[in-house]
RNA sequence: GCCGGUGUGGCGGAAUGGCAGACGCGACGGACUCAAAAUCCGUUGUUGGCAACAACGUGUGGGUUCAAGUCCCACCACCGGUACCA
């Protein structure tokens, strides 16, 4: 037997051995009891693995490990999601092509990965940037088209001037690119659009059905922003009516000035009948000028222009009303114009008194709505109820539910991406392509640079550009922008049930069999925006019959971030990242592994430390050494039951509740306790060694396989059952209090009564004694097997 | 501003309302060694005491309770999300 600990050979071994034996293929075997465990796939970025990414990829393998041992049929898969722009970035810069780059980052991530030792099924990889694979993100895109949920519009949309391309709503972080933090301003283009605003409220109501942690849900109930309230129509002494929203109709007595957001097309149509259109002209240009960020940043100070000539006219009482136009006021919210409220909404009365307006108190300070004829005497609530149903009567109005959410801005003026499967027509206008010319592949191209007035390179490609009409056979361009980084990830784990399907996207069996995904890990940064979508995507494939349920994810979990060794975000720039491969190298995969699980609460962000790895390492060093002690029953190892089968008890239990640190203290304090014995059975080494398969399979696997400890592989052996009445004491240590203050401990049997427990608290203990000696007792509290608190005057 | 989260030794962190600090790191003392590393044994919340022991101790201030890190009220600090959203 190998004396040593040599982690190097062990883990190459055990690698190569599983990888052989294909032992973590999920089966199709569709009559067993199946779980699927998913991490957000990675993308294979230049820098290669992270250390964060190993916290969240190991506690999934220990989860998914634990299941198979017991027995369930697990669909752990892996995958690339792959398109994207740092790659792009990078094939610019160095001249080499994306797909090369990708080829390379996928390598590299894989070697890095399978070092790990994580029981990945890799007979399923998958990768977005594969023809094969983004055919069907394509197929997916021609069924929202049908369904009228892909749309092109001309509209107002986010542009980073440093990627030269539109980003989505939720892709602008502080005015800023989520990618490259650069400055976002607003541009007209006209772009493809999907119509995820039409899921908005069963986005919201169906977090109901799934657990999440509650601050995922209420983040994205926010972000989707529901607010109830009432649209309005004001008239104007030009014919159009003004539509408003509000949330307060009970105010609409005390309306005093209407406010149009600088973008509002009722601008451009009065240009003619507004008086000092010129000055108005003026400020609009300015407002387009501002970047979000200068927009947000000036909020203290509003400004706005006075409409000369125009007016409106409050539907409940008819009264005169100027109309202002000011960029305190959204587009893209609501009607992109409000009725605006001084006496009782902060930023419009900032407004009014900056302009010298009318402030018109409707609501008294007990919150009886006041000066507003049949409303008055009302509590708000009431009211509210009250205005909207005269203004349903009188047909000035309807009740109306607002999202903050807007339709998911999906086209991209970038190379490496899904090819959208859209031409235009001279005649037909947007023709999708047939099914059956999936996959539109990517041309092959040698320079992928945005042009300046912000189109897709893909205008270059000049044979693939031009084509035919599929509907009238005339001539037609490809669209040439192409999907957002986040279309290959809205359904990739629907991919892994069937992954070489060339009819479906995946068989019907496979989904009903493996659906929904048991438990799903991901970070926090993606709640906004890959889960959002991709529930989104699963509602929409629901409803055209494909999937056999609208919400694909039943549990879902995010790991805590791994920061720096100075407790700061790891990054380049601040100097403090860790390599895994330097770890791995020195201390091990199975060390690591463990290390990662043992730095804190896995849903806390935890430092990294160094010489906290060598603990984790001491401890396998020391399991490995229990091989030296083992014996036959005897007294000593025979008292090791009693805190086996707790151990058993405990490392089951914070498996399935996530606390993988307090898992690994108890193995811990397990194996002091065996070398406190002197010895251990070759079947509590058995135990040991399954107990710890999941966290260090490697050395699990050696150990197993060494002292001949039982049959197949200690990765998908029995895993072991604790036995409840051994988990039980017979000696326990009673703790003893007096006016509830902690004054010793007695030796007790269990279960003697309060009497018995009293009695040998005053003979045993002598701090207890003195504490209570002559005084006056007023009330004993006994918890049974626990403590004993007297109470004395 | 609003919505979440967190606050415990020198450090990472444990504690169904019931012995605060499990487990690990570090530090200190000892053994082994020519020596060092590794390993093993012991000590380690603070203060006082030779000691038994005592007092104090979970961000701050109050409260409930026989008993509070844990429950309630008010506040402070830090982290994350979001923000002229009408």
């Amino acid at each position: 037997m190998n004396r040593k600990y040599d982690f190097k050979n062990i883990e190459k071994k055990w690698q190569d051995i599983w990888d052989k034996e294909n032992l973590f293929c999920a089966k199709n075997e569709y009559d067993k009891p199946k779980y699927y465990a998913l991490v957000e796939f990675p993308y294979p970025s230049g820098q290669g693995l992270h250390v964060g990414h190993p916290r969240s990829y190991t506690a999934l393998d220990i989860i998914a490990r634990k299941r198979r041992m017991q027995g369930y049929n697990v669909l752990y898969p892996m995958g690339w999601d792959a398109f994207g722009l740092p790659t792009e970035n990078y094939a610019i810069k160095n001249k080499i092509h994306p797909k090369i780059v990708t080829e390379k980052n996928i390598a590299r991530f894989k070697s890095q990965l399978k070092s790990l030792g994580l029981s990945f099924d890799w007979s399923r990889e998958i990768d977005t940037t594969n023809p094969d694979y983004y055919k069907w993100t394509q197929w997916i895109f021609l069924k929202l088209f049908e369904n009228g949920l892909a749309y092109k519009s001309r509209a107002f949309v986010n542009w980073c001037t440093s990627c030269k391309c539109v980003l989505a709503n939720e892709e602008v972080i502080d005015g800023k690119c989520e990618r490259c933090s650069s400055e976002v301003i607003k541009k007209e283009k006209s772009q493809w659009m999907l119509k995820i605003t039409k899921y908005a409220q069963r986005l919201i109501d169906d977090l109901e059905t799934v657990d999440y942690p509650e601050k995922v849900k209420t983040q994205q109930i926010n972000w989707i922003g529901r607010s109830s309230g009432a649209e309005i129509d004001f008239e104007t002494n030009l014919g159009e009516n003004i539509k408003v929203f509000t949330t307060r109709p009970d105010t609409v007595f005390g309306v005093t000035y209407i406010v149009l957001s600088p973008e509002h097309e009722l601008l451009e149509k009065w240009s003619k009948n507004i008086e000092n259109f010129e000055e108005i002209k003026k400020y609009q240009e300015n407002a387009k000028k501002k970047t979000d960020l200068e927009r947000s940043e000036l909020s203290k100070e509003k400004t706005g222009v006075k409409l000369q000539g125009v007016y409106a006219l409050n539907p409940v009482n008819g009264e005169k009303i100027p109309i202002f136009v000011a960029d305190y006021v959204l587009v893209s919210y609501g009607t992109g114009a409000i009725m605006a409220v001084p006496a009782h909404d902060k930023r419009d009365k900032e407004f009014a008194e900056k302009y010298n307006l009318n402030v018109l108190k409707v609501i008294d300070e007990g919150g009886k709505v006041i000066n507003s004829e049949f409303l008055n005497g009302l509590s708000t609530e009431k009211a509210k109820k009250a205005a909207i149903n005269w203004l349903v009567k009188n047909e000035k109005g309807k009740e109306k539910i607002n999202y903050k959410l807007r339709d998911w801005v999906f086209s991209r003026q970038r190379y490496w991406g899904e090819p959208i499967p859209i031409v235009k027509c001279e005649k037909c206008g947007y023709v999708p392509l047939k099914e059956s010319d999936l996959p539109l592949t990517l041309p092959n191209m040698e320079k992928f640079e945005t042009s300046n007035s912000g189109e897709s390179p893909l205008v270059n490609a000049k044979e693939w550009l031009n084509t035919t009409c599929p509907k009238c056979g005339g001539k037609a361009q490809r669209e040439t922008d192409t999907m957002p980084q986040w279309a290959g990830s809205s359904w990739y784990f629907l991919r892994y049930l069937d992954p070489k399907n060339d009819k479906n996207l995946a068989s019907n069996e496979a989904m009903k069999y493996w659906m929904p995904v048991d438990i799903y890990n991901g970070g926090m940064e993606h709640t906004t925006l890959h889960l959002l979508y991709s529930r989104f995507w699963y509602k929409f494939l629901y409803d055209i019959g494909v999937v056999p349920q609208s919400e694909p994810y039943k549990k879902r979990i995010s790991h805590g971030l791994v920061l720096g060794e100075n407790g700061e975000k790891m990054s380049k720039s601040r100097g403090n990242v860790v390599n895994p491969d330097d770890i791995i190298a020195e201390y091990g995969a199975d060390t690591m592994r463990l290390y990662e699980m043992f730095i804190g609460d896995y849903e806390q962000p935890a430092p990294w430390s160094t010489k906290g790895i060598k603990g984790c390492k001491r401890f396998l060093e020391r399991f490995w050494g229990l091989q030296e002690i083992i014996s036959e029953p005897n007294e000593k190892n025979k008292g090791l039951e009693s805190i086996i089968h707790k151990t058993i008890k405990k490392v089951d239990k914070d498996i399935e509740i996530l606390k993988f640190n307090t898992a690994i203290a108890a193995l811990m304090a397990l194996i002091n306790e065996v070398y406190n014995a002197g010895s251990i059975t070759r079947e509590q080494l058995g135990v040991f060694s399954l107990l710890l398969s999941p966290f260090a399979p490697h050395i699990a696997e050696e150990v197993w396989q060494n002292c001949y400890l039982g049959e197949g592989f200690a990765s998908v052996s029995q895993w072991p059952k604790y036995d409840e009445e051994k988990c039980k004491d017979s000696q326990i240590k009673m703790a003893l209090q007096v006016n509830g203050k902690f004054r010793g401990t007695i030796n007790c049997e269990v279960g003697l009564s309060e009497d018995e427990v009293f009695e040998k608290a005053k003979n045993e203990c002598h701090t207890f004694n003195n504490f209570i000696a002559g005084k006056e007792i007023v009330k004993v509290i006994y918890v049974p097997n626990r403590l004993l608190n007297v109470v004395v005057k």
